[in-house]
DNA sequence: CTTACCATGTAAGGCGTTACATGATTCA
DNA sequence: TGAATCATGTAACGCCTTACATGGTAAG
């Protein structure tokens, strides 16, 4: 079995919650998914036009709005396959921090330039750790209206957690490399 | 100018603590680098004969073991290129956590199949926190030693850190998924 | 009326992995 | 003597990003 692509999950796992365009399912990447996950539009809509050419997708236009929108659809084929890639394994969990990278090899530059990247990853991590408390609020409040709340909170947590623990390590650090 | 390769980067920051062969720079990346970097063969060898062609590094045969290898050298300009790299600021940091993915998407195939997904998370977490603490002990007993020593305990901290926060979570998620 | 956002896509190329290929040495 | 580890490398290919290219619509 051919191990599926990744992006093709991505995608078809937020087509089996509501239907999007590729625009939309960008949009959910930079907000729900950013915490974990990320892709770009070059990869979104060549993969958009692979899900239906391989009947895992359906594609209509939008009558509705005014606007030209692409609206796709998760067929029941796309569902199995969905299910299929759920149901294997996790393969990887990868984790590519530069900013470790440099503070490994900090002794080449010294403390100053150190603190400075930490800052750098602490001023990110406050700035994003509201929408995700948030999200987690909103999602707490409504766990009874839809099943999939209730992963959507799990993954949410997850991202509260890591920053903060990220959060407490950046202030440990600057003191360390200050004495 | 040109965004410099991680992998170039990565290699040269090795080789400015010490001198190393292919081989020997796989391994760092796969116990000191693991918890926030990876690179296979595949990348390294053609990066070294790169930065050699390109004189940041030079390589010389092994003449005291029995073993054929080939020690690089970071050169003066190695080092430059390396402190240049070090002073811009961290372009990106990125996580791709496919147990996230499989999470998030949950609904689809219910509470049992998540719940598994999170064990192998945790299981794997588990194991190598061990590593990451006795390295902490380690390079806490031999900060004097060498300054590099303080860059690789505060990386190492953060690999605690991270691991715990994950371990946490990894219980409550799946206390709530018990409910 | 202009700025921000909505919206879709392609081309080139970078970066890296996997699988393959080979062989020596150490240790039990 | 067989398994584990040391040791170097290449070829094919996969995946994804960046930059480019284009144009419509909503809101102030």
């Amino acid at each position: 079995m051919a191990s599926e692509k990744r992006i093709d999950c991505v995608i078809l796992g937020l087509l089996s919650h509501e239907d999007l365009t590729g625009y939309e399912i960008k949009k959910r990447m930079d907000t729900a998914l950013k915490y974990f996950w990320s892709a770009s539009y070059g990869s979104i809509y060549p993969a958009l036009s692979d899900l239906v050419s391989r009947g895992l997708a359906v594609k209509r236009e939008d009558g509705e709005s005014g606007r030209h929108r692409l609206i796709y659809t998760i067929t029941d084929a796309g569902r199995d396959y969905l299910r299929n890639w759920l149901a294997l394994p996790v393969l990887k969990d990868e984790i590519r921090y530069e900013t470790l990278l440099k503070l490994f090899f900090g002794k080449e530059q010294g403390p100053g330039q150190a603190i400075s990247h930490i800052e750098a990853l602490e001023k990110k991590f406050r700035g994003e750790l509201p929408y995700l408390l948030s999200a987690e609020k909103i999602l707490k409040e409504s766990l009874g209206d839809d099943t999939a709340h209730k992963y959507y909170l799990l993954t949410a947590e997850f991202g509260i957690k890591m920053y903060r623990a990220c959060l407490e390590w950046c202030g440990e650090a600057k003191q360390l490399l200050a004495e």
